[in-house]
DNA sequence: TTGTACGCGTTATCAA
DNA sequence: TTGATAACGCGTACAA
């Protein structure tokens, strides 16, 4: 089979214990030996056994991911992709190590997440896309583990709730969309199940409220799908008093929207301006090039890393960490024409 | 810490061998004893270690996934988050563990992928978004373990090529133009870094040349990004004899490519036809929706995991596993008016 | 500075 | 049907 200390240790005449300090770098062994080591080590094509090492330090240096996804686009436009990026460069940085479930497979259905943790002794675990309607959400609230969560909140004694600031941007948006003179702005908002419809559908109404021109009829509940968008913009030129913008909670449900609208023959942004949320790759080139408020999905899978190492480290728990979000002002708002 | 074979062996007045037995459901057990001591494994919140497991079996159950991304949308806009899906799903269902690297980690820096694979006595790995001028190539060519290369074609003792089958998704489209009246139909490559530019250049010429259409002035190289898309469209335009359609073999690039005919009033589809390659989300949200050729991201990760596994099973190595692809035909091309 | 002895949690082999 | 013993590859006290 493969190398091990064992058999470096004896071509070299010593014994497995020396070959393992020499192999670690420890102080006390001399560099002489640590030399000889290395390099018959090498000669002997040695790699190091993780499993093993792992097994006798009681550290399995793992972190489990899980990703949630339905259907055949959903990483792509539920950001899953960047949270990943952020997530294996912090993880592997700090030679952390990721192993991946993701739904759907047989495996979650056979055993709990937790489960799937425990056996693998993760030192922490990451979730994405996770619903507040799982059924195992109780076991989340309760693991022995730190956890954290992006995009939705879970009250639990390990677990952190990582998410775009998006208030802040919100608030932004909005703001843009006051002194462009709208009065009257729609909002297309996400299903119930994602805690994020919520808390933008929230700023947006608190903006609203605060100037005295929020309006409850102007709130259609999409469910992050492109059809929902298509199918609310409609809806919204339907209204009796039709509202010169719309704010909608994620640029995939947007692009639905500008599609309805041009349908209809609006002209894109005088007709009406839409402010989407994502700032996925495409919101550049459709036309017109979509303002929206961008989220850092990297930077949210870093933090999501970050939040579970500090905690490993001793730290205390983040209960929640928030990723600043930014209006990216592009084409698709208009000033409101005097009349 | 937490709980053993032994705990429960002591609890039970048996031995550790006998609870192993009895939770691995072996024959050799009476059944009595197994209804036992799930029982009390269960009562005393046992779980298996999976990593004391591993190591006495000297079976990892596990492969790593290589994960190559440069951009912030690269993931996304290279199909990733479908292969990966694919990847897990494929793996998850034959109780098999992802490891999950991606480029840019200091990791990588330090050591070569397959020292990574070693160390973590991976049975297999996936490559996605390998560079053929990537550093540790040899290495890869070399493997001791089963690799899936997507997309990437390398040969090997112990590598497979997973990638679409865009030959016949090509031609579907080459004649699909052809039928429509173009003759002079340009193209705009990726970078000679990624062999699916040649491959899928190859394609399209093939087909032009056997229709004697094919002209060398209709050629451009981009390299994958929304920007050469742009640029190249441009310089198309500025032909002395414009062609009438362009193939571009990535909807990312097509959607740049839209963008600067239409700036430079073509009006589309009638002005120029167009036909992408990747099926991306928004590729029908475009304007004009754009005819595109589907690859099916997920259906390249389950077959790249499949090579493994039946590689593991003792199987013959599958030098090649091409997916199908499809020509989606929505609005971006146009007949040949005829003058 | 090096070596001895042991243990991590589990399975495998063989004996009882 | 169950148990005793050893082993997987490595790290860590502690002794030499």
């Amino acid at each position: 089979m493969s190398i091990t200390i064992k058999d470096i240790a004896k071509k070299l005449r010593i014994t497995p214990t020396a070959v393992s300090k020499a192999l670690n770098n420890r102080e006390d062994i001399s560099e002489e030996l640590k030399i000889k080591v290395r390099k018959t080590a090498e000669k002997m094509g040695y790699s190091s056994n993780m499993i093993a090492k792992r097994l006798v330090t009681k550290k399995s240096n793992t972190i489990g991911v899980f990703l949630f996804s339905r259907s055949k686009y959903d990483i792509e436009e539920n950001f899953g992709s960047q949270f990943i990026n952020g997530i294996i460069k912090e993880a592997n940085k700090n030679d952390y190590d990721i192993t991946l479930f993701s739904t759907e497979s047989d495996f979650l259905n056979k055993k709990s997440y937790i489960s799937l943790c425990k056996e693998r002794k993760v030192e922490g675990a990451v979730f994405t896309g996770l619903r507040i309607n799982d059924p195992h959400i109780e076991e989340i609230k309760n693991s022995p583990f730190p956890i954290s969560i992006i995009d939705t909140r879970l009250d639990g004694k390990n677990v952190s709730f990582i998410s775009s600031d998006s208030e802040s941007g919100i608030n932004e948006a909005m703001r843009y969309l006051w002194e462009l003179g709208h009065r009257r702005i729609a909002i297309i908002t996400g299903h119930k199940y994602a805690q994020v419809s919520e808390r933008r559908f929230n700023a947006y109404q608190q903006y609203l409220v605060e100037k005295n021109i929020y309006d409850k009829d102007l709130v259609f509940e999409g469910d992050f799908t492109k059809d929902s968008g298509y199918k609310y913009a409609l809806e919204i030129i339907r209204l009796r008093n039709i509202p010169t913008a719309v704010f909608i909670i994620s640029d995939l449900m947007a692009l639905g929207a500008i599609r309805a609208f041009k349908k209809e023959g609006l002209s894109l942004p005088n007709d009406m301006s839409i402010i989407g949320f994502d700032n996925i790759s495409i919101a550049e080139h459709i036309e017109p090039a979509l303002t929206t408020i961008e989220q850092n999905g990297v930077a949210m899978g870093r933090a999501a890393i970050k939040a579970i190492l500090d905690r490993l480290k001793g730290g205390k728990l983040k209960k929640k960490v928030f990723i600043d979000t930014k209006l990216i002002i592009r084409n698709s708002c208009a000033r409101v024409s005097e009349i």
